[in-house]
DNA sequence: TGATTATATAATTGAATCATTATATATTAA
DNA sequence: TTAATATATAATGATTCAATTATATAATCA
């Protein structure tokens, strides 16, 4: 597949406030599946399906710890998205608020 | 409307490949209507759509000359854009044997 | 073991999006 | 002023996509 067809399909997984936001919000750390439902607005299967899809996108990747999954960013390798994702606005006070609500 | 979502509805521009390979085009000047059609394997009204949409982001903007339109970038004030262009594979030489077929 | 919690997957629906076809507008040329 | 060219807009159909609802899997706890 060429090259822009590759990134035009990367940003398509950009293209969507909930995904934008998951990403912003791994951007301060690896977080489990919990707290990112507990900071969205929306029901946990649809954080599911989102984190399905940027997972398959190689963006994030999963580490199961116990019961609860940790995703965290998988961006080495892509230099513009670490650029786009610095500027994306500080999410570390959200989070700092609703982190640990849910697991351990 | 927030920061976020801002950024996400500029991304869903990018998520296409037929309007990323606009962009990728415009980056080496300005292009006339009938030249991005003469490059990209579609039908003039889908280009036309694909403008009007890139217009109404902001990120490009149009030019009458005579009967022909050209279209520019406009992504001063939008560093990251700049950067996701810059990453954009060139088209130079495509874009050189095309250019003038058509208008002029 | 059975119940509970965390997460994923499947099925469905509705909305958004892309491409095509048809038509309209605007400019230039005859 | 009529014809031709360049471009835009409108209408339609098909596909994609996001969100919901329902269900399944996996881990822990009693």
């Amino acid at each position: 597949m060429d090259q822009i067809q590759e990134m035009s399909d990367q940003f398509k997984m950009l293209g969507d406030k909930t995904r934008l936001t998951i990403l912003a919000m791994l951007k301060e750390g690896a977080l489990c599946v919990c707290d990112l439902v507990g900071f969205l607005e929306t029901s946990q299967p649809n954080v599911s399906q989102h984190l399905r899809k940027l997972k398959d996108a190689g963006l994030v990747h999963e580490t199961r710890k116990g019961q609860w999954i940790y995703y965290s960013l998988q961006i080495e390798d892509k230099p513009y998205i670490g650029t786009i994702l610095d500027h994306l606005p500080s999410l570390r006070e959200n989070i700092d608020s609703i982190k640990n609500n849910c697991c351990e």
